[in-house]
RNA sequence: UGGGGAGUCGCCAAGCGGUAAGGCACCGGUCUUUGGAACCGGCAUGCGGUGGUUCGAAUCCACCCUCCCCAGCCA
């Protein structure tokens, strides 16, 4: 616990450039005219779930805040409901904030350690009669509540005395009445057109295991009697939440207003992130883990936190991402092809560049000898010549992407074909002689090619240079490995337009994971440890998953690189 | 038809009475030993609509339209 403006977080560099987003203009308004000493931000996750990246924005949002400024984020568990909280998820949670890259320092709360003061202030409530035991089922809590438009009725149990209302709730809380038997209730008004002002239940009685603090309690307090009181304990200077909320601000200033609180925190509601092409409800999310229509929370087709580590995704770009999509009040659904934009630009200034061919094809260098191998050097990283170079063997046998190679080549297909002269990546230019086929089925075999001595390293002393440069791979060396191409998990880019009578899940991409179980790779990448990001040339991003091993080495994609060549092949089809 | 919010380029998003930032996407082009990357150029006479105020309006006023949220003893 602590006074606002401690200003024990840590002191970084200041706002970035730009215009700032309407909450960061508030922060920097209300210090610049003193009313804090510095700013107390916060992000309050309900231990029910895993983190995902609409999480992400509001964590990059309070902690970014916190940080620009000089001010402190806390991180605190708003484990208020028992019966869906769990230990492991408090766990996950804070492993994924801290990928994220933020650091609460000693800042971890939970409003759990604030029950007992809690209930002291709903004492305080009872006891200057603005809250009432309400004997009332929960169907008839609703009955009375009215309606959108009507105005609702009061419970005949509003109008008990202080003394009756004290001695009800402290056996409320000794544990003498059933689960859903009774509730506390706000004495507000009845008739107020905020739904939320109809005398919303305080507490409720749950005889249930709560992860922290076992069975000490059996009443719990609902959101709203915890969040703003948690907010005024820990000195919060601005609580930042999303759009539904909103309604509940005049209710969190009608506690802060009405109780003794040490501090009075302030309100902001921002708009939720939507991506496409994904969902990011908690509700549906734990669906598709429980029913198996993903293997864990950290299955890579996730949107959680854990599942964009595990397809290779850096907090990096993650963070990239929450920049450039800002922050505002209106509804937006931002395009997945953004935060993919904000992965690559990460990952293409940091993967070291690698060759794996995925679909094989079987090439034979005729002209160059038999039992031969040498070593090419090739670079790491052509973007960042200080990432160095390692060595790739090359022999007689080849192996090609079955898509490098057309019999009968379309327009601005560049790629190898009969007769036609390609660079093999780094190492010689080779020509097509002879293709190879399967006499009854027609499928390509193998490609008899002859190459260029003269061209070793990829260049001509002719000054020649061919049109297409293919990866490639040393039959002879080659390891093979399985990789998993992750695709998007759901087909439509709102998964919530489905057919009649159907739901979200008719929309879930039955080719979201295809898996190529034996891959050629070159043998550098025997050496990778799960964790490591590659590029593969000329296909896209990869990351050894945790599944891999030294003996079965297993790669997932992350995402492939753009693809002009894909783009012009769907535009002719179309014509 | 109660209350609370929001409408600026395909998607985000600045703008706060002085004549429409930026990013992503897209389209051209240059370059290239990744059809990658990089680089150059194009991309809203228009700001949900209609009136009004003003020398001047995305910004102010009025009315209207559309979308989102709220009737958990969930958060």
């Amino acid at each position: 616990m602590s006074s606002p403006g401690d200003g024990d977080g840590k002191r970084l560099e200041g706002p970035p450039e730009g215009p700032k987003d309407f909450i960061r203009a508030i922060v920097e308004r209300d210090l610049k005219a003193g009313a804090h000493r510095s700013v107390v931000t916060r992000f309050p996750p309900e231990p029910n779930g895993y983190l995902h990246i609409g999480h992400a924005k509001s964590i990059c949002l309070n902690f970014g805040i916190a940080k620009e400024f000089g001010g402190r984020c806390h991180l605190r568990f708003d484990d208020t409901n028992p019966s869906k909280e769990e230990q492991e998820y408090v766990d996950s949670i804070q492993a994924d904030v801290r990928w994220l890259g933020w650091d609460w320092g000693g800042h971890l709360y939970f409003a759990s350690n604030y029950f007992q003061q809690l209930f002291e202030w709903a004492l305080h409530l009872v006891r200057t009669g603005k809250a009432y035991v309400c004997d009332l089922p929960a169907d008839e809590v609703r009955r009375y509540r009215g309606t959108l438009k009507e105005p609702g009725r009061e419970s005949p149990f509003r109008n008990r005395s202080a003394e009756e209302n004290l001695d009800l709730f402290l056996r409320m809380k000794a544990g003498e009445f059933a689960d859903g038997s009774r509730t506390l209730r706000a004495k507000i008004d009845m008739a107020h057109p905020n739904l939320n002002m109809r005398d919303p239940v305080l507490y409720r009685i749950l005889h249930a295991e709560h992860h922290r603090t076992g069975d000490a309690w059996c009443i719990y307090p609902m959101y709203d009697f915890a969040h703003g009181q948690s907010d005024a304990i820990e000195g919060i200077t601005h609580s930042v939440c999303t759009l539904e909320f909103e309604d509940h601000r005049p209710l969190y200033e009608w506690f802060i207003e009405n109780l003794p609180v040490p501090h009075k925190p302030r309100q902001y509601e921002f708009a939720r992130l939507n991506l496409t092409y994904t969902v990011l409800s908690k509700r549906k999310l734990l669906e598709l883990v429980n029913k198996g229509y993903v293997s864990a929370w950290d299955d890579p087709r996730m949107p959680t936190l854990a599942g964009l580590r595990r397809r290779g995704y850096t907090p990096e770009a993650i963070r990239a991402f929450c920049d450039r999509i800002g922050v505002a009040k209106s509804n937006s659904t931002v395009e997945v092809e953004t935060l993919e934009g904000c992965l690559r630009a990460d990952l293409n200034r940091t993967a070291l560049r690698r060759m794996a061919v995925l679909h094989p094809l079987r090439v034979v260098v005729t002209n160059y000898p038999e039992g031969k191998a040498e070593e090419l050097e090739v670079p790491n990283n052509p973007e960042d010549p200080a990432a160095g170079s390692r060595a790739v063997p090359f022999s007689r046998t080849l192996y090609i992407e079955r898509d490098d190679f057309r019999e009968d080549p379309p327009k601005k297909f560049f790629r190898l074909a009969p007769g036609r002269e390609v660079r093999l990546r780094a190492a010689y230019f080779i020509t097509c002689q002879e293709v190879v086929k399967d006499e009854t089925t027609g499928e390509v075999l193998e490609l008899r090619c002859t190459y260029d001595p003269e061209t070793r390293g990829g260049s001509a002393p002719d000054g020649r240079s061919p049109k297409a440069t293919l990866h490639w791979v040393s039959a002879l060396h080659a390891v093979d490995a399985e990789v998993r191409l992750y695709d998007r998990l759901f087909t439509k880019a709102n998964p919530d337009d489905y057919p009649e009578g159907e739901d979200y899940k008719a929309n879930l991409n039955p080719s979201s994971l295809v898996v190529v179980p034996a891959a050629k790779l070159e043998p550098a990448l025997a050496f990778v440890r799960p964790g490591d990001r590659v590029q593969f040339e000329r296909l896209g991003y990869f990351c050894a998953d945790p599944d891999s091993t030294q003996a079965h080495p297993v790669f997932n994609r992350t995402v492939t690189l753009r693809d002009t060549w894909a783009k012009i092949e769907a535009a002719q089809a179309k014509r």
